[in-house]
DNA sequence: TGAACATATGAACCTATGCTCATATATTAA
DNA sequence: TTAATATATGAGCATAGGTTCATATGTTCA
């Protein structure tokens, strides 16, 4: 019978409770999935995206309202944008020369409220 | 009547819809409130600290559990424990030598869920 | 066309952060 | 108390990430 751990190197410590780590290891995601969700979460760990987010749950606005409504640079604002809208969570329309921006996804409000009840506590 | 924007000095392009940010300006939480999420959904944009929460929704691990499962060190586990810790999503609990992690917090599920909707689009 | 304007983008800079290493603290057992 | 073990933590390093600056791209209008 061959340790189940015999590939972990970097642990540096005895182990204490073989049974736990066999069955909390069955359970656990493939790595490839906790990676894209914690990309999908460092979206919104930054203050300058989710005042974009916020802002754009009101209503669709372009670059330059952003910029303006969140004192941010113009150029600061469409970094931001493509991080937003690479990750899926908005979505740019052209009009004349603006680009108006949106939310293309249902699920952030949930998520927002969700984080919302946690601070709040 | 003065200009609502008159303190916004960074933002180096014209305001095309006064009106647009005038509405998503009143709608907009506090300062402190977006900051606030931001920090707290920066802690689960980190993979390390996704698979520490993951294996925790499971059943409660000691540290070195945690490391021999995930392949890190002790003491990068207690580093980002105390992470967790401080944004109040683990609780410890001392048995003896042993320092058991659980999580502590019933919003995660719901956030990760959301999380994992979104990816799996 | 060319000028004016809105937005996008690459490079550079600076800060934040996750890890390692060494070591401190805490508990148990002899 | 001393040794052994488990965990915590500060310093330092290396990388990631957000902003600025300069400039490119794209659109409208004369």
């Amino acid at each position: 019978m061959s340790n189940p751990g015999k590939d972990q190197v970097q642990c540096d410590c005895n182990v204490i409770h073989e049974e736990v780590v066999k069955r909390v290891r069955a359970k656990m995601p493939e790595e490839e999935t906790l990676y894209d969700l914690a990309e999908f979460f460092k979206v919104f760990g930054d203050s300058s995206r989710i005042k974009i987010i916020w802002a754009l749950f009101e209503e669709e606005m372009c670059v330059c309202d952003i910029a303006y409504l969140l004192n941010m640079t113009q150029s600061a604002v469409s970094h931001q944008l493509r991080v937003l809208k690479q990750a899926r969570l908005v979505k740019p329309r052209r009009e004349g020369k603006n680009m108006f921006y949106s939310l293309d996804d249902e699920h952030i409000a949930a998520i927002f409220k969700e984080g919302l009840n946690h601070i709040a506590e």
